[in-house]
DNA sequence: AGGATTTGCCTAATACTATTAGGCAGGTGC
DNA sequence: GCACCTGCCTAATAGTATTAGGCAAATCCT
Protein backbone atom coordinates (compact mmCIF):
# COMPACT_ATOMS: atom_id res chain seq x y z
CA UNK A 1 0.00 0.00 0.00
CA UNK A 2 1.61 3.40 -1.13
CA UNK A 3 2.23 5.44 1.81
CA UNK A 4 1.58 9.24 1.20
CA UNK A 5 3.49 10.03 4.18
CA UNK A 6 1.18 11.98 6.39
CA UNK A 7 2.60 14.38 9.19
CA UNK A 8 0.36 16.66 11.41
CA UNK A 9 1.80 19.58 9.40
CA UNK A 10 0.60 18.02 6.12
CA UNK A 11 -2.76 17.25 7.48
CA UNK A 12 -3.30 21.23 9.20
CA UNK A 13 -2.16 22.28 6.20
CA UNK A 14 -4.23 20.70 4.82
CA UNK A 15 -7.01 20.95 6.45
CA UNK A 16 -6.75 24.77 6.42
CA UNK A 17 -7.45 24.78 2.60
CA UNK A 18 -10.53 22.27 3.23
CA UNK A 19 -11.79 25.04 5.63
CA UNK A 20 -10.90 27.88 2.66
CA UNK A 21 -12.91 26.03 0.45
CA UNK A 22 -15.89 24.48 2.57
CA UNK A 23 -16.07 26.08 5.64
CA UNK A 24 -14.19 25.69 8.88
CA UNK A 25 -17.09 23.77 10.74
CA UNK A 26 -17.23 21.80 7.51
CA UNK A 27 -13.88 20.44 8.14
CA UNK A 28 -14.26 16.87 9.36
CA UNK A 29 -11.41 13.89 9.77
CA UNK A 30 -13.49 12.12 7.09
CA UNK A 31 -13.02 14.98 4.26
CA UNK A 32 -9.12 15.32 5.13
CA UNK A 33 -8.94 11.75 4.80
CA UNK A 34 -10.84 11.52 1.73
CA UNK A 35 -8.50 14.29 0.15
CA UNK A 36 -5.56 12.28 0.92
CA UNK A 37 -7.08 9.24 -0.32
CA UNK A 38 -6.79 7.27 2.68
CA UNK A 39 -8.83 6.00 5.02
CA UNK A 40 -10.44 7.75 8.07
CA UNK A 41 -8.42 5.83 10.92
CA UNK A 42 -5.26 6.52 9.35
CA UNK A 43 -5.34 10.34 10.32
CA UNK A 44 -5.59 9.24 13.74
CA UNK A 45 -1.98 7.94 14.07
CA UNK A 46 -0.83 11.50 13.05
CA UNK A 47 -3.67 14.30 14.62
CA UNK A 48 -4.59 13.03 18.47
CA UNK A 49 -8.88 13.62 17.29
CA UNK A 50 -11.29 16.31 15.80
CA UNK A 51 -10.32 18.94 18.11
CA UNK A 52 -6.94 17.90 18.00
CA UNK A 53 -6.95 19.29 14.07
CA UNK A 54 -8.77 21.91 14.09
CA UNK A 55 -6.63 23.74 17.01
CA UNK A 56 -3.67 22.76 14.68
CA UNK A 57 -5.64 24.61 12.08
CA UNK A 58 -6.30 27.19 14.48
CA UNK A 59 -2.83 28.03 15.46
CA UNK A 60 -2.04 28.03 12.24
CA UNK A 61 -4.08 30.41 11.21
CA UNK A 62 -2.76 32.88 13.91
CA UNK A 63 0.44 32.75 12.99
CA UNK A 64 -0.22 33.38 9.94
CA UNK A 65 -2.06 36.14 10.59
CA UNK A 66 0.71 37.45 13.69
CA UNK A 67 3.60 37.18 10.19
CA UNK A 68 1.59 39.31 7.89
CA UNK A 69 0.87 41.76 11.00
CA UNK A 70 3.94 41.95 12.12
CA UNK A 71 5.31 42.37 8.13
CA UNK A 72 2.70 45.42 7.50
CA UNK A 73 3.63 46.86 10.65
CA UNK A 74 7.63 47.12 10.18
CA UNK A 75 8.97 50.78 9.69
CA UNK A 76 5.16 52.44 9.46
CA UNK A 77 3.80 54.08 12.28
CA UNK A 78 0.57 56.00 12.97
CA UNK A 79 -2.49 55.96 10.87
CA UNK A 80 -0.69 54.15 8.46
CA UNK A 81 0.56 51.50 10.93
CA UNK A 82 -3.13 51.41 11.90
CA UNK A 83 -4.32 50.62 8.36
CA UNK A 84 -1.29 48.30 7.76
CA UNK A 85 -2.75 46.21 10.87
CA UNK A 86 -6.56 46.62 10.17
CA UNK A 87 -6.18 45.48 6.52
CA UNK A 88 -3.96 42.93 7.93
CA UNK A 89 -6.90 41.31 9.01
CA UNK A 90 -9.51 42.09 6.59
CA UNK A 91 -7.21 41.15 3.74
CA UNK A 92 -6.31 37.72 5.33
CA UNK A 93 -10.53 37.12 6.21
CA UNK A 94 -11.01 37.14 2.86
CA UNK A 95 -9.03 35.26 0.79
CA UNK A 96 -8.84 32.39 3.71
CA UNK A 97 -11.81 33.19 5.20
CA UNK A 98 -12.01 29.01 7.05
CA UNK A 99 -8.77 30.12 8.20
CA UNK A 100 -9.92 33.11 9.58
CA UNK A 101 -12.82 31.02 11.28
CA UNK A 102 -10.62 28.94 12.67
CA UNK A 103 -8.40 31.73 14.51
CA UNK A 104 -11.79 32.53 15.82
CA UNK A 105 -11.69 29.05 17.67
CA UNK A 106 -11.83 28.92 21.38
CA UNK A 107 -8.47 27.80 22.62
CA UNK A 108 -8.24 26.44 26.43
CA UNK A 109 -6.15 28.96 28.49
CA UNK A 110 -2.34 27.02 28.21
CA UNK A 111 -2.34 26.78 23.91
CA UNK A 112 -4.21 30.29 24.12
CA UNK A 113 -1.12 31.58 25.79
CA UNK A 114 1.48 29.36 23.91
CA UNK A 115 -0.18 30.71 20.81
CA UNK A 116 0.61 33.73 18.40
CA UNK A 117 -2.45 35.36 19.86
CA UNK A 118 -0.38 36.95 22.11
CA UNK A 119 1.78 38.49 19.99
CA UNK A 120 -1.19 40.06 18.05
CA UNK A 121 -2.15 41.92 21.42
CA UNK A 122 1.38 42.97 21.39
CA UNK A 123 1.41 44.34 18.25
CA UNK A 124 -1.57 46.61 18.30
CA UNK A 125 0.00 47.50 21.25
CA UNK A 126 3.52 48.51 19.38
CA UNK A 127 1.24 50.57 17.04
CA UNK A 128 0.01 52.48 19.83
CA UNK A 129 3.16 53.76 20.55
CA UNK A 130 2.02 56.25 18.35
CA UNK A 131 -0.38 57.83 19.87
CA UNK A 132 -0.33 59.57 22.90
CA UNK A 133 -2.00 56.87 25.28
CA UNK A 134 -1.00 55.52 28.52
CA UNK A 135 -2.16 52.69 30.61
CA UNK A 136 -5.34 51.65 31.66
CA UNK A 137 -5.92 53.72 28.35
CA UNK A 138 -3.88 51.83 26.04
CA UNK A 139 -5.96 48.39 27.43
CA UNK A 140 -8.62 49.74 26.64
CA UNK A 141 -7.96 51.37 23.27
CA UNK A 142 -6.45 47.16 22.17
CA UNK A 143 -9.67 45.95 23.13
CA UNK A 144 -11.27 48.96 20.89
CA UNK A 145 -9.25 47.78 17.80
CA UNK A 146 -9.62 44.41 18.19
CA UNK A 147 -13.36 44.70 18.68
CA UNK A 148 -13.69 47.02 15.44
CA UNK A 149 -11.13 44.90 13.18
CA UNK A 150 -12.56 41.66 14.44
CA UNK A 151 -16.56 42.87 14.36
CA UNK A 152 -16.19 44.72 10.63
CA UNK A 153 -14.58 41.49 9.17
CA UNK A 154 -16.91 39.11 10.60
CA UNK A 155 -20.33 41.14 9.93
CA UNK A 156 -18.82 41.95 6.62
CA UNK A 157 -18.70 38.30 5.30
CA UNK A 158 -21.08 37.57 6.95
CA UNK A 159 -23.45 39.33 4.61
CA UNK A 160 -24.61 41.96 7.17
CA UNK A 161 -23.70 44.94 4.81
CA UNK A 162 -24.77 43.48 1.86
CA UNK A 163 -28.05 44.73 0.87
CA UNK A 164 -27.18 48.22 0.89
CA UNK A 165 -25.10 51.04 -0.14
CA UNK A 166 -22.46 52.53 0.05
CA UNK A 167 -19.87 50.41 -0.60
CA UNK A 168 -17.90 48.58 2.09
CA UNK A 169 -14.55 49.85 1.41
CA UNK A 170 -15.68 53.38 1.82
CA UNK A 171 -16.92 52.53 5.20
CA UNK A 172 -14.01 50.49 5.95
CA UNK A 173 -11.69 53.70 4.81
CA UNK A 174 -14.21 55.93 6.68
CA UNK A 175 -14.18 53.86 10.04
CA UNK A 176 -10.32 53.94 9.56
CA UNK A 177 -9.92 57.42 9.42
CA UNK A 178 -12.69 57.60 12.85
CA UNK A 179 -10.46 55.37 14.54
CA UNK A 180 -7.62 57.60 14.20
CA UNK A 181 -8.95 60.78 14.79
CA UNK A 182 -10.25 59.21 18.14
CA UNK A 183 -6.83 57.85 18.96
CA UNK A 184 -5.87 60.93 18.70
CA UNK A 185 -7.68 62.54 21.00
CA UNK A 186 -8.45 59.66 23.15
CA UNK A 187 -11.35 61.14 25.33
CA UNK A 188 -11.27 61.43 29.64
CA UNK A 189 -14.17 59.63 31.22
CA UNK A 190 -16.74 62.24 31.04
CA UNK A 191 -17.95 63.89 34.50
CA UNK A 192 -21.67 62.03 35.40
CA UNK A 193 -23.78 65.42 34.22
CA UNK A 194 -26.81 64.64 36.46
CA UNK A 195 -24.96 65.24 39.31
CA UNK B 1 -47.66 6.46 22.93
CA UNK B 2 -47.96 9.79 25.00
CA UNK B 3 -48.26 12.66 22.37
CA UNK B 4 -46.09 15.10 23.76
CA UNK B 5 -47.45 17.60 22.42
CA UNK B 6 -44.53 18.85 19.92
CA UNK B 7 -44.87 21.86 18.01
CA UNK B 8 -42.16 24.09 15.45
CA UNK B 9 -42.22 26.79 18.07
CA UNK B 10 -41.67 24.34 21.44
CA UNK B 11 -39.26 22.81 19.76
CA UNK B 12 -37.45 26.38 18.78
CA UNK B 13 -38.07 27.43 22.11
CA UNK B 14 -36.06 24.19 23.56
CA UNK B 15 -33.18 24.31 20.92
CA UNK B 16 -32.85 28.01 22.37
CA UNK B 17 -32.59 26.66 25.85
CA UNK B 18 -30.25 23.97 24.54
CA UNK B 19 -28.15 26.19 23.08
CA UNK B 20 -27.74 28.41 26.19
CA UNK B 21 -26.94 25.61 27.95
CA UNK B 22 -24.34 23.80 25.80
CA UNK B 23 -23.47 26.08 22.81
CA UNK B 24 -25.22 26.83 19.41
CA UNK B 25 -23.28 24.15 17.44
CA UNK B 26 -24.02 21.12 19.94
CA UNK B 27 -27.38 21.97 19.31
CA UNK B 28 -28.80 18.64 17.49
CA UNK B 29 -31.43 16.88 16.47
CA UNK B 30 -30.61 14.18 18.47
CA UNK B 31 -30.00 15.92 21.64
CA UNK B 32 -33.38 18.26 21.70
CA UNK B 33 -35.27 14.62 20.83
CA UNK B 34 -33.71 13.45 24.19
CA UNK B 35 -34.49 16.24 25.81
CA UNK B 36 -38.45 15.89 24.87
CA UNK B 37 -38.02 12.23 25.34
CA UNK B 38 -39.10 11.56 22.30
CA UNK B 39 -37.77 9.69 18.91
CA UNK B 40 -35.55 11.37 16.78
CA UNK B 41 -37.69 10.81 13.74
CA UNK B 42 -40.41 12.43 15.73
CA UNK B 43 -38.70 15.67 15.00
CA UNK B 44 -38.45 15.91 11.77
CA UNK B 45 -42.76 16.19 11.34
CA UNK B 46 -42.42 19.61 12.82
CA UNK B 47 -38.48 21.09 11.65
CA UNK B 48 -37.80 20.36 8.11
CA UNK B 49 -33.99 19.38 8.96
CA UNK B 50 -31.35 20.37 11.71
CA UNK B 51 -30.61 23.63 9.33
CA UNK B 52 -34.19 24.74 9.96
CA UNK B 53 -34.44 24.21 13.27
CA UNK B 54 -31.21 25.91 13.73
CA UNK B 55 -32.71 28.93 11.72
CA UNK B 56 -35.27 28.63 14.03
CA UNK B 57 -33.65 29.01 16.74
CA UNK B 58 -31.62 31.93 14.95
CA UNK B 59 -34.97 33.84 14.03
CA UNK B 60 -35.89 34.00 17.77
CA UNK B 61 -32.79 35.45 19.19
CA UNK B 62 -32.66 38.18 16.61
CA UNK B 63 -36.34 38.75 17.32
CA UNK B 64 -36.10 38.77 21.44
CA UNK B 65 -33.14 41.01 20.53
CA UNK B 66 -34.75 43.27 18.52
CA UNK B 67 -37.36 43.86 21.49
CA UNK B 68 -35.14 44.30 23.74
CA UNK B 69 -33.68 47.09 21.90
CA UNK B 70 -36.51 48.56 20.90
CA UNK B 71 -37.40 48.34 24.90
CA UNK B 72 -33.79 49.95 25.68
CA UNK B 73 -34.13 52.71 23.27
CA UNK B 74 -37.96 54.12 24.28
CA UNK B 75 -37.86 57.38 25.51
CA UNK B 76 -33.91 57.87 25.16
CA UNK B 77 -31.54 60.02 22.59
CA UNK B 78 -27.79 60.57 22.47
CA UNK B 79 -25.49 59.16 24.85
CA UNK B 80 -27.84 57.50 27.08
CA UNK B 81 -29.60 55.57 23.78
CA UNK B 82 -26.13 54.53 22.40
CA UNK B 83 -25.26 52.68 25.84
CA UNK B 84 -28.44 51.10 26.21
CA UNK B 85 -28.44 49.58 22.87
CA UNK B 86 -25.31 48.72 23.69
CA UNK B 87 -25.70 47.07 26.83
CA UNK B 88 -28.92 44.92 25.17
CA UNK B 89 -26.14 43.34 22.98
CA UNK B 90 -23.82 42.42 25.79
CA UNK B 91 -26.69 41.79 28.12
CA UNK B 92 -28.22 39.62 26.17
CA UNK B 93 -25.08 37.34 25.44
CA UNK B 94 -24.01 37.23 28.24
CA UNK B 95 -27.51 35.80 29.61
CA UNK B 96 -28.11 33.71 26.41
CA UNK B 97 -24.97 32.75 25.08
CA UNK B 98 -26.29 30.28 22.62
CA UNK B 99 -28.79 32.38 21.46
CA UNK B 100 -26.68 35.13 21.21
CA UNK B 101 -24.34 32.62 18.54
CA UNK B 102 -27.24 31.59 16.92
CA UNK B 103 -28.08 35.16 15.89
CA UNK B 104 -24.45 35.42 14.03
CA UNK B 105 -25.61 32.20 11.83
CA UNK B 106 -25.89 33.38 8.23
CA UNK B 107 -29.41 33.52 6.73
CA UNK B 108 -29.57 33.77 2.94
CA UNK B 109 -30.78 36.73 1.92
CA UNK B 110 -34.31 36.19 1.87
CA UNK B 111 -34.64 34.93 5.60
CA UNK B 112 -32.63 37.43 6.16
CA UNK B 113 -34.37 40.14 4.96
CA UNK B 114 -37.81 38.25 6.90
CA UNK B 115 -36.05 38.59 9.64
CA UNK B 116 -35.60 40.74 12.58
CA UNK B 117 -32.69 41.66 11.44
CA UNK B 118 -33.96 44.35 9.51
CA UNK B 119 -34.99 45.90 12.90
CA UNK B 120 -31.70 46.30 14.45
CA UNK B 121 -30.45 48.62 11.46
CA UNK B 122 -33.67 50.53 11.50
CA UNK B 123 -33.08 51.18 15.30
CA UNK B 124 -29.59 51.82 15.39
CA UNK B 125 -30.30 54.21 12.37
CA UNK B 126 -33.13 55.86 15.15
CA UNK B 127 -30.36 56.19 17.45
CA UNK B 128 -27.98 57.99 15.60
CA UNK B 129 -31.05 61.04 14.05
CA UNK B 130 -29.42 62.00 18.11
CA UNK B 131 -25.87 63.03 16.37
CA UNK B 132 -25.95 64.95 13.40
CA UNK B 133 -24.94 62.64 10.57
CA UNK B 134 -26.03 62.66 6.99
CA UNK B 135 -25.72 59.46 4.66
CA UNK B 136 -23.91 58.55 3.63
CA UNK B 137 -21.76 59.05 6.80
CA UNK B 138 -25.07 57.45 8.95
CA UNK B 139 -24.67 54.59 7.02
CA UNK B 140 -20.66 53.84 7.70
CA UNK B 141 -21.46 54.94 11.58
CA UNK B 142 -23.95 52.44 11.72
CA UNK B 143 -21.88 49.38 10.54
CA UNK B 144 -19.08 51.26 13.16
CA UNK B 145 -21.49 50.52 16.06
CA UNK B 146 -22.69 47.12 14.70
CA UNK B 147 -18.96 46.06 13.71
CA UNK B 148 -17.59 47.56 17.80
CA UNK B 149 -21.18 46.18 19.48
CA UNK B 150 -20.76 42.66 17.81
CA UNK B 151 -16.72 42.69 18.08
CA UNK B 152 -16.30 43.77 21.59
CA UNK B 153 -19.34 40.75 22.80
CA UNK B 154 -17.67 37.89 20.74
CA UNK B 155 -14.46 38.82 21.99
CA UNK B 156 -15.41 39.56 25.43
CA UNK B 157 -17.20 36.30 25.47
CA UNK B 158 -14.74 34.62 23.75
CA UNK B 159 -12.22 34.97 26.28
CA UNK B 160 -10.44 37.49 24.19
CA UNK B 161 -9.86 40.07 27.65
CA UNK B 162 -9.63 37.38 30.02
CA UNK B 163 -6.21 37.51 31.35
CA UNK B 164 -5.43 40.78 31.92
CA UNK B 165 -6.82 44.33 33.81
CA UNK B 166 -8.32 46.56 33.51
CA UNK B 167 -11.77 45.21 33.79
CA UNK B 168 -13.84 44.55 31.04
CA UNK B 169 -16.34 46.67 32.46
CA UNK B 170 -14.35 49.46 32.61
CA UNK B 171 -13.30 49.38 28.94
CA UNK B 172 -16.70 49.03 27.75
CA UNK B 173 -17.57 52.36 29.23
CA UNK B 174 -14.70 53.90 28.15
CA UNK B 175 -15.46 52.49 24.68
CA UNK B 176 -19.35 53.96 24.82
CA UNK B 177 -17.25 57.06 26.15
CA UNK B 178 -15.12 56.94 22.97
CA UNK B 179 -17.89 56.18 20.51
CA UNK B 180 -20.10 59.19 21.70
CA UNK B 181 -17.50 61.22 21.27
CA UNK B 182 -16.82 60.39 17.84
CA UNK B 183 -20.55 60.41 16.86
CA UNK B 184 -20.54 64.14 18.35
CA UNK B 185 -17.24 64.97 16.16
CA UNK B 186 -17.35 62.79 13.53
CA UNK B 187 -14.60 63.14 11.36
CA UNK B 188 -14.28 64.10 7.32
CA UNK B 189 -12.37 62.18 5.28
CA UNK B 190 -8.48 63.39 5.65
CA UNK B 191 -6.75 64.87 2.33
CA UNK B 192 -4.07 62.76 1.42
CA UNK B 193 -1.16 64.95 2.83
CA UNK B 194 1.27 62.87 0.68
CA UNK B 195 -0.04 64.74 -2.29
C1' DA C 1 -71.85 7.65 20.61
C1' DG C 2 -69.39 5.79 16.91
C1' DG C 3 -67.14 5.61 12.55
C1' DA C 4 -63.87 8.11 9.40
C1' DT C 5 -60.03 10.84 9.04
C1' DT C 6 -56.27 13.26 10.21
C1' DT C 7 -52.22 13.77 12.84
C1' DG C 8 -48.35 12.61 15.87
C1' DC C 9 -45.02 9.79 17.41
C1' DC C 10 -42.98 5.25 16.47
C1' DT C 11 -40.05 1.48 14.15
C1' DA C 12 -36.91 0.46 10.62
C1' DA C 13 -33.44 1.40 7.41
C1' DT C 14 -29.60 4.04 5.33
C1' DA C 15 -25.73 6.96 5.40
C1' DC C 16 -22.00 9.73 7.29
C1' DT C 17 -18.77 11.03 10.99
C1' DA C 18 -15.71 9.93 15.06
C1' DT C 19 -12.93 6.90 17.44
C1' DT C 20 -10.41 2.68 19.05
C1' DA C 21 -8.06 -1.92 18.54
C1' DG C 22 -5.36 -4.78 16.22
C1' DG C 23 -3.05 -6.49 11.61
C1' DC C 24 0.23 -6.48 7.84
C1' DA C 25 3.47 -4.71 4.79
C1' DG C 26 7.16 -1.41 3.42
C1' DG C 27 10.88 1.16 4.67
C1' DT C 28 14.90 1.46 8.01
C1' DG C 29 18.85 -0.05 10.70
C1' DC C 30 22.21 -3.48 11.63
C1' DG D 1 19.38 -10.22 4.44
C1' DC D 2 17.01 -10.16 8.79
C1' DA D 3 14.45 -7.74 12.48
C1' DC D 4 12.02 -4.00 13.74
C1' DC D 5 9.20 -0.21 13.67
C1' DT D 6 6.15 2.82 11.61
C1' DG D 7 2.27 3.87 8.68
C1' DC D 8 -1.76 2.85 6.66
C1' DC D 9 -5.34 -0.76 6.63
C1' DT D 10 -9.54 -3.63 8.20
C1' DA D 11 -12.99 -4.17 11.58
C1' DA D 12 -16.01 -2.79 15.07
C1' DT D 13 -18.71 0.49 17.89
C1' DA D 14 -21.23 4.55 18.70
C1' DG D 15 -23.58 9.05 17.68
C1' DT D 16 -26.07 12.03 14.39
C1' DA D 17 -29.13 13.07 10.23
C1' DT D 18 -32.73 11.84 7.36
C1' DT D 19 -36.50 9.26 4.96
C1' DA D 20 -40.37 5.83 4.52
C1' DG D 21 -44.04 3.69 6.23
C1' DG D 22 -47.07 2.03 10.44
C1' DC D 23 -50.26 2.38 14.28
C1' DA D 24 -52.78 4.61 17.66
C1' DA D 25 -54.66 8.88 19.60
C1' DA D 26 -57.15 12.96 18.82
C1' DT D 27 -60.62 15.21 16.10
C1' DC D 28 -64.47 15.71 13.22
C1' DC D 29 -68.91 14.58 11.42
C1' DT D 30 -73.31 12.84 11.69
Amino acid sequence: MARVGLTPERLTQAGAELADEVGFDQVTVSALARRFDVKVASLYSHVKNSQDLRTRIALLALTELADRAADALAGRSGKEALAALANVYRDYAREHPGRYAAAQLRLDPQTAAASAGVRHAQMTRALLRGYDLTEPDQTHAVRLLGSVFHGYVSLEMGGGFSHSAPDTDDTWARILDALDTLLRNWPEPPTDSRG
